[in-house]
DNA sequence: GATGAATGAGTATTCATTCAT
DNA sequence: AATGAATGAATACTCATTCAT
């Protein structure tokens, strides 16, 4: 929403030893820990570098800041889901609508794992949110269903396309968030993801037989 | 998300006199001007008291801490949409289907309105979302939507009534809330919203034919 | 010389009630005894106010930062000095070198009263200089040197008084602080004070009999 | 002025070898570049390291310390103005008050050229200042001035020559200083660099003829 | 010798909240 | 009731220096 303040983001140096790596991942590591314990406002570098071991030095040499940290957790989660995606909706074997439920499922599955954590990091998201680089990383997922949105609704035109793309998008992940905000057991997690896939399925058919 | 901080967070008392509803009114729409201007992270009760011409402390008279001042921006906001709910959903002159695309639409559009405000608002959530008032005043506008989806879904068993119920809410206001992080046009919103109420169209269309 | 940061540095607020003014005037002398104590690179807002037996806050709500401090303590000394200049300079009733001989005796003098802090204010330089307000004192007092500057040479061409305007300033101020970065006897000041006025006295004379 | 830190400041160690001294020199100038372009406070050792192309263990490894650098920079160009003033006030071929003319040109006009470091490596001065080194450095041109004073005074009091002595080297050096802290063309220069002559010698030729 | 990763004390500044007047 | 001065805990980030490799 508010676009105010916006800063270089990005991981400060390439971490190519191996002890530089596993610090890193031990940083990125305390720092879902911190998240899913303490919440967003008490995210803060020092208790970051204490979770980890590591002086908030350490965290400097390796992030430029505070959000260049969450920025990072997000982006890595941005690109497991773009991996999800890919793999699921490019089957060419499967029939469209089977790849979309198929894709709800998963997608709103792994919403529901570190649901704390994740809720944290939304919480923080005015931190790092209006990075460009945030802006990038979303852009490669939407490509890939972009491209889905062609093979289910081949024959619609671009503005109707467009515009179910934008819909089913958004609701997969918002009210995945949403659903996801309070616990879930599994079988909870199917039946909600199934009536979201029924919904898409609904709206699709109905777009493909006007 | 987050369930940490939980504090009273209702109005300290019950501004009877006509000067204390108006000091409480002034420091309302200072707060929205705040966070309209400043965004959540500038919202500070300092900020709040001077936009309103008033002390720190005549601020502290009227909102126990700074998470009342927010949670009643919300909740008045929700109010607001629980009328509209009712005045919708419950003209039972019109039919449910035609009600529920009116609603998206008049939805959609008010989320528009002050997105800027809007936007940092959500930003702020983790300072009141956990409040238990938040929770009593969510239910009352669930409760409409739940007597409205009897009329939407006659036959259906509760569990697909509900799942159905989960699915609509969340994604109309989740969704809705994503669209108007961006700035629309008049004509966007209409066709988006359109969008919407044909996914939800389809979607409840084929639960009755089942 | 590095005309890197600047921002505004003035005073946040008038102090208008006498509390205030005690206030300010217990920073104010705590922060000379921080910079005389601890030198400039030990001089911080913490210190200043433990001093003062205030917290940081109250130093914060005074002053807009750490260096709106400094300067004040600048300006505080720019302005006393100027008192100095016009006292002294502008008593017809003497003759001018007579006149110029008694501003030097006084303006060692004063540089030598309190030396360590100046000092110090002198290392932290850096901090103020360039806010827009130090120039803008600093013009007073070379206006009052302007005017006296005429009528110690009524007859030179504007090109020559203003040589010798600057050289005679800048001469007495840095060299004054040169001197006086060492203790020193009143016997010591008044004999060095003595041979600048000599130096000054015999440029003049000369200039005026070319 | 204040004389709080004092360590040990000097190199620590005489790098004979060939490739030892090309590493000092590389740093001394990058430290120069550094000064130049970030001002003193944005001159740390990381920067002068990367500057030089050099790690930071290396610069440890020829200077005990960051004062060191500065110290060294600062010492370079006392020399270099030493073996001017030597150069210049002691060729006795050259009548003494037109030698002293020479010297203040020459060393008005050396205070101008890389004004911007020196005025940054002098916003630094509190850091090394205090070395005893320092002081030694300083002394050996004091020297050759007091030397010089006895050609221009002969016949004056031992008292009135070390007045003058301090009055004039003090004047040269620090209204040297203060003149080149804003750019100036090379007639100014000469022009201020006249007026300064002027003024030493109508004060020297009015102590002879007392 | 050279490297540069790691350290952690140090600093400026903000802001929710209280309470004497 | 109203004020706004005072508090002080909290936080992001820097940088001189060390030392294992």
């Amino acid at each position: 929403m508010t676009t105010r303040q916006t800063a270089r983001i990005s991981s400060r140096k390439q971490p190519q030893q191996a002890r530089s790596t596993e610090l890193v991942a031990a940083i990125l590591e305390a720092a879902i820990q911190v998240l899913a314990k303490e919440g967003a406002t008490r995210f803060t570098t020092a208790r970051v570098a204490e979770k980890a071991g590591v002086s908030v030095g350490s965290v400097y040499q390796y992030f430029p800041n505070k959000a260049a940290i969450l920025f990072r957790l997000q982006s890595d989660e941005w690109q497991q889901t773009t991996r999800m995606l890919r793999q699921i909706l490019e089957d060419r074997q499967v029939a469209p609508l089977q790849r979309l439920r198929t894709l709800v499922q998963a997608f709103i599955h792994s919403e529901c794992e570190e649901a704390l954590m994740r809720g944290a990091l939304d919480d923080a998201a005015p931190l790092y949110r209006n990075a460009p680089e945030a802006l990038e990383v979303r852009e490669a997922g939407r490509q890939i269903f972009r491209d889905f949105m062609l093979e289910l609704l081949p024959d619609a035109s671009d503005a109707t396309r467009h515009l179910a793309h934008d819909l089913i998008q958004s609701t997969l992940s918002c009210a995945g968030k949403d659903f996801s905000s309070t616990p879930r057991t599994p079988e909870a997690i199917a039946v909600y993801a199934g009536g979201m896939a029924d919904m898409f399925s609904a709206y699709l058919t109905a777009l493909n037989t006007q």
